[in-house]
DNA sequence: ACCTGAACACCGTTCAAGT
DNA sequence: ACCTGAACACCGTTCAAGT
């Protein structure tokens, strides 16, 4: 059989990604398999392969989406904020964890069997560096402020996994806003 | 076929734990299974489940078997520690995250269908009681106390993280050490 | 009572064969 | 050129059937 040409490539691509994210924030990433997403489209795993290479290949894009929405959000809301940029910050990455934890989640449990590709690596990078951008404002030095933003950006991203894995006992995102309330207070009203 | 009785059921499970762990050092968890245990083992996958329930059986105890070793390496060390018991604690969890990656791994990256036994549960706290008492000898307010506590645990487990999975652009043990330091001057420099 | 073998419903991955 | 169907080598899980 084959070739209907129902979808262009490009089409492909955005429908398995839109199927992937229903997935997603349906069933988290231990619903999410190739062959689901595959049957949501209405074609075949063979069609996804061809599109995507592999499995790493469709979650290193969906991942990407993630992302994107996630930056742009960030970017935005941080434009708006005047005071106290880096509380806006750490509590905009709290909101998207506790509000998208399905997708945040799979941002972190995916592990590719492969390194990840350069388009993917900016990604994160561009992520990192608002961080870096909003320390900027408060000291001078480049090297010591940014050992400060990875120390936030890591310390956040503990409080999150481990608040909201309900690994702290603590419920609910309300609980975890004390400790990063508490953990910028004292880390950054030293430094 | 059967009725081997070649081992007892307490031998049995030793057995499966001991192979467990190795097939995780060896690979990881994403090269452990169930089956992979079994034959390691010399018997069939039936076995495993008569013995453990089900796979999430096997993995917590598989997981417990690792915190006991990790518990007891820390509350030695502990022990012997006089002064600055805090920075003993956050470096031997970055010890234990870098030397027993994959173990380490494990404990986080295994996510069960199923909620944890008590006996699980027991063990988290465990862990977690080494630390809140180690600030114990800090600050008198127990309250204030306990959220620290979550607060450093959770930071010093972001930074492992992030630094040990390669997300930090820092590498090794040796850079997370830095974050590390950083973290304990400042927040605790100013509690 | 204990263990096996086979079955079931899934995976990711590959690719010859059709249109 | 594009898509399918089937195959391959895996999973966790269950359980009748043997000793």
């Amino acid at each position: 059989m084959a070739r209907r040409s129902d979808h262009s490539r490009q089409e492909l691509t955005e429908l398995a990604l839109d199927k992937s994210l229903e997935i997603i924030d349906e069933k988290g990433l231990s619903g999410f398999s190739a062959r689901a997403v595959a049957e949501r489209m209405g074609y075949t795993v063979g069609t996804l392969y061809n599109v995507f290479g592999s499995y790493d290949g469709l979650i290193f894009r969906v991942n990407a989406r993630i992302l994107d929405a996630w930056h742009a959000a960030l970017a935005a809301g941080l434009h708006k904020t005047k005071k106290d940029k880096m509380r806006y910050l750490a509590y905009a990455y709290l909101d998207f964890a506790g509000r998208h934890y399905n997708r945040w989640t799979t941002l972190f449990e995916f592990h590719a069997k492969s390194s990840p590709p350069d388009w993917y690596r900016d990604r994160i990078d561009r992520h990192f560096r608002l961080i870096e951008e909003t320390l900027l404002a408060r000291t001078q030095d480049p090297h010591q402020n940014r050992r400060r933003a990875k120390v936030l950006w890591a310390s956040i991203h503990g409080i999150c996994i481990l608040a909201l894995g309900g690994k702290l006992d603590v419920v609910g995102s309300d609980s975890a806003k004390t400790l990063i309330d508490d953990l910028l207070e004292n880390y950054l009203g030293a430094a």
